[in-house]
DNA sequence: TTGATAAAATATACGCGTTACAATTAAATA
DNA sequence: TATTTAATTGTAACGCGTATATTTTATCAA
């Protein structure tokens, strides 16, 4: 009889089995694709786990097994904005090999990706419910901190190849803050008579080769 | 008779009489000042009506009747906020006579504000709350607007008073999205290792006098 | 098939912002 | 003092995020 229990016991407790890990992930997935199209509709706040529940046709709940709070949500979907952002800018890095017209490519298309997603820059850096710990852990995520060392990394070597070591560390900064700001700026004060964006980075960048 | 009613009526109908315009604004300072003290020790989102109206010691719905939601009573916050931070700007602006360095201070001015006080950045650009409608709405609100054209103002002339003509308009909004950026950068991305603040907005300055 | 068990799923409840509305209080008049 | 009018408060309701309690479900041993 031991010898049975033992057989039988090689996974086998009773009680109902625990999830396995894709069939949480693929429920993660089909949260998070029905909040994308919820979230972008109608925004953030307006959509209500309650309401999002019940488009996927599960419980409120439920919800709350697959993410620790709605704010996750919203999480998941950044990350996949920024891999999309950051592939795109990959992509242009390699096709140009200049280094200043690659700086200018790389710089343009960052603030460009955003200006014709408005919907998704918003989604990222202005939603409601992003309160001051949320919104600073930004570089926690492996996604969005690799992918913002990627950028400031192709701005550092671009600029090394043009210009003398110093000052390089901080010209990346400038560059990388001016980058986040036109975004931020053209974006949300959207009433201020900004000129051209285009003209706005080219000046940026030229603005740190040419000090 | 008829003589003595319109004598009496001069303003003198029975009743309790309207609240006076003064009484109004001293209620609603009243509510700002306890609401600045708790959404910054404890964040907007944190603080709710009832709490607040509990530490004043009215009846929740006597808030409503000073304003319309709780996110007017933010607004009223931010907009002492950019109060303080453009009159320290125009001080600092009338201090320095020289163009370059006056424009350096004032740069350094704008950053180091925010910097100094991230908190208050927080509540400003970062609270729970803020939808879309709400934040696109600054530029909106008379106090921050013309700040904001002061600040650029600023710069414009200082710029011209160094440079050809040329392209003024473009580095002024250059310049302008840099510090903006720079603010947002640093507070938001804290644990990114940026350079000396200080440094970075020199440098940024520098940018557009030198190219 | 029938319990026992453990995980998944759901129901319930709390405090929130906000609104509507009824009841109460306060300050003026006649 | 009675009347009138506005300010203020009390109460209840709605949908929200979500913590906790409860129920359902899928597996085991017998």
């Amino acid at each position: 009889m031991i010898i049975q229990r033992t057989k039988s016991k090689q996974n086998g407790q009773p009680g109902r089995p625990a999830l396995t890990e894709s069939q949480i992930l693929r429920m993660r997935e089909k949260i998070a694709d029905a909040a994308q199209i919820l979230f972008l509709q109608d925004g953030y706040s307006a959509i209500s786990i309650r309401r999002l529940a019940t488009e996927i046709g599960i419980s409120p709940m439920t919800i709350y097994k697959y993410y620790d709070s709605k704010i996750q949500i919203l999480r998941r979907l950044w990350s996949q904005i920024f891999k999309d952002l950051f592939t795109e800018i990959a992509l242009i890095s390699k096709r140009e090999n200049e280094p200043v017209p690659r700086l200018t490519s790389i710089s343009l298309a960052y603030v460009t990706y955003w200006l014709k997603h408005p919907d998704h820059y918003r989604m990222v850096f202005m939603s409601e419910g992003v309160s001051q710990p949320e919104v600073s852990i930004f570089v926690e995520d492996e996604q969005i901190s690799s992918g913002l060392g990627l950028i400031s990394q192709a701005l550092y070597s671009a600029l090394r190849d043009q210009q003398k070591e110093q000052d390089i560390k901080i010209k990346t900064d400038v560059l990388l803050c001016n980058l986040i700001g036109i975004s931020h700026a053209l974006i949300t004060i959207s009433n201020y008579p900004w000129s051209n964006p285009e003209e706005v980075v080219k000046m940026a960048v030229l603005g740190v080769l040419n000090s």
